[in-house]
DNA sequence: TCTTGAAGCTATAGCTACTAGAGACATTAT
DNA sequence: ATAATGTCTCTAGTAGCTATAGCTTCAAGA
């Protein structure tokens, strides 16, 4: 058994963010001490492991209610996963493309050396789109 | 002078959000019509022009604040802005290259071709970190 | 056994940057 | 004049936590 410091050290997730979590509904509300402090089993801490590795790959707390459903029912076909995975995928992807523009946009407009504001790139660029080499 | 609509058409901002940047801060309050609309002179349409497209380029609103004050006064170094994107750009590595080490962990696991959940390498993953190629 | 300090409890509010909705009033077009 | 559209304020909701207040419980040392 647990105490939810412990829980907190063993996985990285921190307290308030576990008792977050019960309240989303992402685990079970755990047994009680006498005192009414919260005690966790080894099953609580790989459901919780599990949410914690899923949240550091960027799914959603939706996306892993979905999986960790499927979790529980080894039986099924795996197709579900995937697709939620393949989506997410497609999300990161969409987001570093955007980020790469956002980087060239940023690097040209910081190359400016000038000394005052009134000739500045930065201000000058982002006062008028139109000076903007790529589609953001 | 144009109607809150007008401008939302014109810059591309939503109506409720150019109302609460004007909550914020980050724009005046216009005058206002007869009947307690606003109306907005070309002043207000390039600082909100301004403001859309620093979002656009990802910086913060507290960023914006300290460039548009920045750009009402052109005669000042320009030191700061340069300070202010500099930082952002930096932020925006930092951001793609995560997302691409989450990329490539991503491909990876979605790759199984297991039939069911017992034996599907993205349920099995998001479990055991171990499981990882790199760190995250 | 008593005490003390750390750890835990609930409930509420705050964060970013908006977005949505309700219900009332203003403006514009026909 | 009337109807359709636009705008007003206010409140609450979104994701995923984080922080605070004021209280209770637990575990270890004297």
């Amino acid at each position: 058994m647990f105490s939810i410091g412990q829980l907190s050290k063993r996985t990285g997730v921190k307290i308030p963010t576990i008792r977050y979590y019960e309240q989303m509904g992402l685990i079970d509300a755990p047994e009680r001490s006498e005192g009414n402090q919260r005690r966790y089993t080894k099953d609580g801490l790989s459901r919780l492991s599990f949410i914690r590795h899923s949240r550091e790959l960027g799914f959603s707390v939706e996306d892993i209610r979905g999986l960790l459903n499927l979790s529980q029912h080894p039986e099924k076909p795996c197709h579900d996963a995937h697709s939620i995975a393949a989506q997410h995928l497609k999300d990161v992807q969409t987001r570093i493309a955007k980020l790469r523009r956002l980087e060239r946009e940023l690097k040209r407009i910081t190359q400016c050396d000038a000394d005052n504001v009134a000739d500045c790139a930065v201000i000058e660029t982002l006062a008028d789109h139109g000076l903007c080499e790529t589609e953001h």
